[in-house]
DNA sequence: GTCTATATGCGGATAGAC
DNA sequence: GTCTATCCGCATATAGAC
């Protein structure tokens, strides 16, 4: 099984690079260094590469959301965020090119769209346990809106920030978009969670 | 030039429907019901009709982000965000397709990159504004980040509408982006503006 | 499991006649 | 301005030998 994973390997280094409309299953065959029909036999179709990619994505974002330990200070939350986008940097590949991906691969789509509504309830759970021990303060109606924005900040900010002009773009990529969620928490802190945010700023802005 | 504006129009409405990429030079062709050899008479590359598209949207936002009217009530902006998001609906297909834009057609990219930049820098003139006639209250650093928010969430929020399951998908798309883009206000609003803010509400969730 | 060879189809783009 | 015919290249995928 080991050319398999090879396969996988070169398959997201390449994806992320060039997305996943330019990198043909020659190019991936080519870069294992083994044949078009061998690529083949351990994956029928391109979709099957991809969709076994997205697993991986699954299996690390996956347990940060089931995770509930308690979430009492803003940093608990923050390293969960961290991580998280850590690996939706790592599989970049899926946030870029998410409109082709839900298009053309309807597998891969449904998944993708399991993962948002997982995050959407998870994000919303913790930042219900962040206001309630005195992090923040929020209206139920605060919190829905807050967690829409979060997971549409940590599913889009890498796109966008490839728009903008290279000085955003070249900072930790991660920890920007990190911070950039945490960001949209600043209104609602507590005192004490509003310094600690920034100093964060302080980390990865400018 | 009639054709010419025919194969413009075609090409919107196929790119709209189903993305850039899954449309063919040939399929626009028979959508205009002219051979493909007449197509590349009127334009050359595939790459020449995005960019007049993309010139046409242009045409429908820079003259609201250079409109320096005053800006004093909460509805004044707001009218302006609704033109925007509008036209950016009508072109959606930039939007949904970003990254495949920035890397095939780089004379594409450049003017998206500087549409953002010219965005960026008038919500922040307009944000600054609102600020100072007492609409809303927030330090040059907030004014910064929810800018930099503002565009982001125009620019990406289309993509991310597609990936919440229907009933989030179905309401009046431009309206609810508009929605989204004017609630990230909502923190540093004063009351009455606050209070407009929630009447919007009403109209565009659930 | 891995290779070579190949089928098949489509996409963008051009040539040249009308 | 518009057409027909065609080139060229690539991408996905398959067949069958080793």
């Amino acid at each position: 099984m080991r050319t398999r994973d090879r396969i996988l390997e070169a398959s997201v280094k390449l994806f992320n690079a060039e997305g996943v409309a330019r990198v043909s299953t020659n190019r991936i065959a080519t870069e294992v260094d083994i044949s078009p029909g061998n690529l083949h036999y351990h994956f029928k179709t391109k979709e099957e590469i991809v969709e076994w990619l997205f697993r991986h994505l699954e299996g690390r974002i996956d347990p940060l959301l089931d995770d509930d330990a308690p979430m009492r200070a803003l940093d608990d939350w923050w390293l969960h965020v961290h991580l998280s986008l850590e690996a939706i940097y790592d599989y970049r590949f899926v946030f870029y090119d998410l409109e082709y991906l839900l298009r053309e691969y309807p597998r891969v789509a449904t998944r993708i769209r399991r993962l948002t509504l997982h995050s959407l309830q998870s994000v919303r759970r913790q930042c219900g346990e962040l206001a309630r021990s005195g992090v923040m303060r929020a209206s139920d109606e605060d919190l829905e809106m807050l967690a829409l924005h979060i997971v549409f900040t940590g599913t889009c900010w890498l796109t966008f920030a490839n728009v903008l002009p290279d000085p955003t773009r070249s900072q930790p990529p991660s920890g920007l978009a990190a911070y950039q969620v945490l960001s949209l928490l600043g209104p609602y802190l507590a005192d004490e969670p509003a310094h600690y945010l920034h100093y964060l700023r302080s980390k990865y802005v400018r």
